[in-house]
DNA sequence: CAATTAACTTCAGTTGTCAAAGTAAAATTT
DNA sequence: AAATTTTACTTTGACAACTGAAGTTAATTG
């Protein structure tokens, strides 16, 4: 177990150094692909923009987007050119923009209480939404599948768009979720475990599927849709039932080197320290996470067991006493403030994003991101020489995680169309 | 501070969705690089090596070879072809090597005992090793210069290379470093604050430098020359003075988005916790860096502040006693060890990487890493569904680390020349 | 109106890569 | 000993991607 100083591996054999890549080098995407999906970033652009921006010269960008408009996934925009540019001089530009009809994608965030579904087309357009009251009851696939074939069903039918019309589904719900497979080896939703709901979903529907975490789908709506589109890192924090989180590195989703990391709700604050749902002590989740608040207001607000309301009804109460003034009460949200603010600092500490957003509806709970909580945060971190981390607060709705689940789908279908 | 469900930026302007890319696409390195970097991992390697590993057609490689010894990079090795192959027909393939004379490079470890350096050649072949004891005071730039002149010196003199052999030099030392600028905000080696150790080492040697955090270089001597070559993606945590991190994600040292993060010796564990020297309390190095130990061990061993031995002797002793059977001495050890526990499963949570290096010389109080601390933190983690991270324990000495320091030298030359 | 400006197209030329044919050097078989 | 097989390497022609320069188009400006 304890190598000796210059142990074995360091002077052994002659072995040559430097790192041993596998196999070809690195993943650049076709310039054709990298075209298009600068267009259908910028919603609408100019050859020469593009000659720009990818530093090509502007002969490339005539050959690669002919290319494209032939093949019908671009083309010219008619009228107002030249719409908000400096100069006027010279001969109008001549936009480009993606060809939205014919491929459509729909997203699915499946969650407790309301699945919601979005169907957009090829540009991100969004052509219908869909939600779906559900039993708070852990499911079988096939009670899932079912549900979701409603979902597609009222989709397809309020776009007035044929079920051929959509091109690929991506699904995100919260639990362990190998985005690789599409398997569920463990998820609140479901009953069972190791669900292949990939496979089944596909044979099923027959629609191709990419299923993710459900944290990682909302990061993938602020890479795609919201604020993380013009950042290259930041992460994504969810309160909601658990503690989740998504990362982006260098423009890319980062899902752990095996497929399953960043782990944040069960990232150990406390040695023996509170207990969680998975069964360990000490995880952030037990400090944050409705379930923890919902256990200690019915201490503070004197409830026993027999008059229990829903866990969401209990946390209603509490923070409507706490905001009355009690006292019992503020101290449960002013707890879990302080610990959100150590999980934000180790977050911080560790990935040194540019900016952090906090998410789920629990973030609604003012408590819990009071300016107090991000001074504490900043309090919590060695500041020596840089730049604090931005942090923002978005608390949108499940049709926002819908949003980004359409994301996975339209990257793949993207890649597959100009791969 | 609060937007609305479906708040701004994501029904906003239709201005395209996905992420908005900066410049020209990825950084994929060209083939003649490519196939230099194969040759040097692989010690030596011939063309047809060379293209299946590549996956270039051999015509590809005879071209960027016959370039390559023109330029005075690679040549053919005399003699022993063929060496252990298991089939022994056909035309026995010619290796090639690095050609190792020419370019060499200095990597630097700083400590606050003693220095070590180390000379080595393109191929990074050892040719000449250092250290320098020095004292345990905080220092000046010119001083911290003054010493690393008496290293180069007698580094060039041992190995009889003019200093104008040498082309670049790396150097690692513990602090908050930034490597792009080379600017140290903070070490405990410097007396200063914001010392610009890269641009006043180049003023004084006229030699390119490269600066970094200790834990990095030893994550780069182990990418380089250890246990990672073979591995894309894995951790190093180190436990010396204080507690460091390095990271290497997809073959490449990852130092968080902005240079400066993987703060892993001041991640939050406790709220309120034990005080460390940063002035913050909780932090992880605050429960398992020496000065944590030693300020525990002078109330266990009954000793008080007049016959203050240094640090390091209070360990040793303490580490004597808990071996010996004293129970005070023994708890100290056993809760500096769950506490690695509990950041080492912290660590997983939240990069799963493939494998863990424990390193650094405190690795040698077996108490740290005794099968339990490991049982514990495998029983930290979610295993759901996951492969058991794997770990190691390397206890190597001051000169792998320098050696790591070569490695920062090496790239960065390699790039220059063949970029 | 011509001059200017900028967007876009055309086209010859360079570069990087491959597939296939050819050459080389060994072991194995006849 | 000669022929065959096997593998390594080189050469060559072809092709695809991209550039740079020249040319074309379509607007504004004076």
């Amino acid at each position: 177990m304890y190598d000796e100083v210059n142990g074995i591996g360091f002077d052994g054999a002659p072995a040559g150094c430097g790192p041993i890549l596998p196999g070809p080098g690195g993943d650049t995407k076709p310039l054709r692909q990298q075209v298009f999906e600068y267009v259908r970033a910028a919603g609408s652009a100019a050859r020469a923009d593009v000659a720009r921006a990818l530093g090509i010269s502007a002969g490339s960008v005539t050959t690669l987007t002919s290319d494209l408009i032939a093949v019908g996934l671009l083309r010219e925009v008619e009228g107002n050119p030249r719409e908000s540019r400096e100069t006027n001089r010279g001969r109008p530009p001549v936009a480009l923009e993606v060809v939205q009809e014919g491929r459509n994608v729909i997203g699915i965030k499946l969650s407790d209480e309301k699945h919601s579904a979005v169907l957009t087309d090829f540009a991100g357009n969004t052509l219908a939404e869909a939600t779906l009251p559900t039993p708070p009851i852990r499911k079988t696939e096939a009670q899932i599948l079912d549900e979701m074939g409603e979902l597609i069903h009222s989709l397809t039918a309020s776009a007035a768009l044929p079920l051929a019309a959509v091109t690929a589904v991506g699904i995100g719900l919260s639990g362990l979720v190998d985005h690789d497979t599409g398997n569920v080896p463990w998820s609140p939703l479901l009953a069972d475990r190791d669900v292949a709901l990939k496979s089944g979903f596909e044979a099923r529907f027959a629609l191709p599927v990419h299923v993710d975490n459900d944290a990682n789908v909302l990061t993938l709506a602020e890479l795609w849709f919201g604020a993380g589109r013009a950042m290259s890192d930041f992460a994504v924090v969810t309160i909601e039932h658990g503690v989740g989180m998504g990362l982006v590195l260098n423009n890319r989703l980062f899902r752990g080197t095996r497929g399953m990391g960043l782990e944040l709700g069960h990232m150990k604050v406390h040695l023996d320290g509170a207990l969680c749902r998975c069964g360990q002590r000490g995880c952030l989740e037990a400090y944050l996470a409705d379930y923890a608040l919902a256990r200690e207001a019915s201490t503070a607000l004197g409830r026993n067991a027999r008059n229990m309301q829903s866990p969401q009804a209990l946390l209603e109460t509490l923070f409507g006493e706490a905001k009355a003034g009690n006292q019992a009460a503020r101290t449960i949200f002013r707890r879990a403030g302080r610990y959100l603010s150590l999980g934000l600092s180790n977050v911080i500490q560790l990935f040194d994003p540019e900016l952090i957003i906090l998410s789920g509806e629990r973030m609604r709970y003012d408590y819990l991101y009071a300016d107090e909580v991000l001074a504490e945060m900043r309090g919590l971190m060695l500041a020596d020489g840089r730049v604090p981390c931005k942090v923002e607060i978005h608390a949108w709705g499940d049709l926002v995680w819908a949003r980004g689940a359409t994301a996975l789908a339209l990257s793949a279908v993207t890649d597959a169309v100009l791969g």
